[in-house]
DNA sequence: ACTCCAATGTGTACAACGTATCGATGCGAA
DNA sequence: TTCGCATCGATACGTTGTACACATTGGAGT
């Protein structure tokens, strides 16, 4: 616990004037570079010794800004999150959440890593993450919704973000892994895996998709087409009430 | 490589006779301890070094079944979703999604730590997931959808399922590791970071859900709306087409 | 201008991890 | 019985997160 003088949350500490002028290290040298390390060579690489070399500092240095690895993660996320441009308040609900979805699709794609996060990170409540959910919430209230349903309408969306962009990421991780650079070549290569079950026969509708199936390619198509479902969806209990 | 005498990928390998009847080991037992351990303590419990004290037996003996923590992750997975019992091919195509929807929801939460998974164990072609895939994949077939608009249907509910899933997952997992037990008392010593973000005024919204939400501790109710939101929308492009 | 003290960065150390390597052992075929 | 190989044991290495104690610094109060 080294890093909280108080018990004050992270957020808050980082918002009140920097203790001393001194310093050759700040939250934001760490998270800049955190995530510069992380960006390149995925979360595997970040580790506090590491950090610490590419901060030019001693291993422990950074735990006097982050209490562990946890609030590191966290820090990266909020630093990321914050290139995130939110829709304007005039938009209407579907165009808010539609660009929310994109932009949070391309964010991910940008920092694939925010698809491998720990637990205590995914849902870290930060200040440029949960300005998202207040944009998208405020959109859903703005037709009347009660909090609830509001809430529910904008982490069904949410939910379809992160399940949908995060197994495309776990995707090109597995390709990255293996130095496979074009994406027919992952379905070649994983061939052993996979011409082994579709050997067996007991996946007709599966076989039939990976052999007729034209669209396996463009992950991008997916994303669109289900999101325009999810709204969908949506909008029928909208204009239903 | 310790585990394949040749090529063969794990599922092939599985399928053909024990190489020996002498085994105190096998893949089926290591799979049962490992989701034992992993139940019981998380997934960090699971080292190979505990897996094999668990299964009496030297660190590395495990090695002779699986060539890494990965595949082992990958036998772990094959062996809960097993459980996930399919509906009928005689049902609709709604009632087969809605139902692996709730099973696999349920799974999840029986399994906390299939919320954790690294990318490579998260989309590893195991055969008892391959089987689900293939089941929610033919019930869209049989409304006369092509391969790919199939596909993208019965992917947009399971990113749904996993996106939602996952962050109630990690809800718990964050629960769980505080020693929290009620869901009430998440909401209250989350509180350093809540109260901090909302006393700032910046998430008017979220705030008020905060405040007026009466659905706050059930996720239940939060998957099982959202859920027929995302059917609703894409029965309404079945009935259009 | 001098002192002191809290804030800051350094150095060393430990336990636990995944797993490479090699040696011991015991079963089944000959 | 003997051979050979599948199986399991023992030991070891490099890396990780982080606890702990120490050195250094720079500005506030005298």
């Amino acid at each position: 616990m080294a890093a909280q003088k108080d018990g004050a949350p992270l957020w808050e500490r980082l918002e009140r004037p920097a203790p001393t002028p001194r310093q050759t290290l700040s939250p934001q040298r760490i998270a800049t570079t955190a995530v510069a390390v992380a960006d390149a060579e995925g979360l595997d690489a970040i580790t506090m010794r590491r950090l610490a070399t590419e901060l030019g500092v001693a291993p422990m240095a950074a735990y006097r800004y982050v209490s562990g690895k946890d609030e590191l993660l966290e820090l990266m996320v909020d630093h990321v999150y914050a290139e995130l441009e939110l829709p304007p308040a005039t938009a209407g609900w579907r165009e808010t959440l539609r660009a929310i979805a994109v932009r949070t699709r391309e964010l991910m794609l940008h920092h694939l890593w925010l698809g491998q996060l720990p637990p205590s990170a995914m849902l870290a409540l930060t200040p440029n993450r949960t300005a998202v959910s207040e944009c998208s919430l405020r959109a859903m209230t703005g037709e009347g919704l009660d909090p609830d349903t509001a809430m529910a309408m904008a982490t069904t969306v949410s939910s379809f973000i992160h399940g949908m962009t995060g197994s495309e990421i776990a995707m090109r991780q597995v390709m990255a892994g293996q130095g496979w650079s074009d994406e027919q070549q992952v379905y070649t290569s994983l061939a052993p895996q996979l011409t082994y079950l579709l050997g067996t026969g007991r996946y007709p509708s599966f076989s039939r998709y990976i052999h007729e199936g034209r669209c396996k390619n463009d992950p991008g198509w997916q994303f669109e087409t289900g999101l325009e479902y999810v709204l969908d969806g949506i909008a029928a209990r909208i204009s239903a009430s």
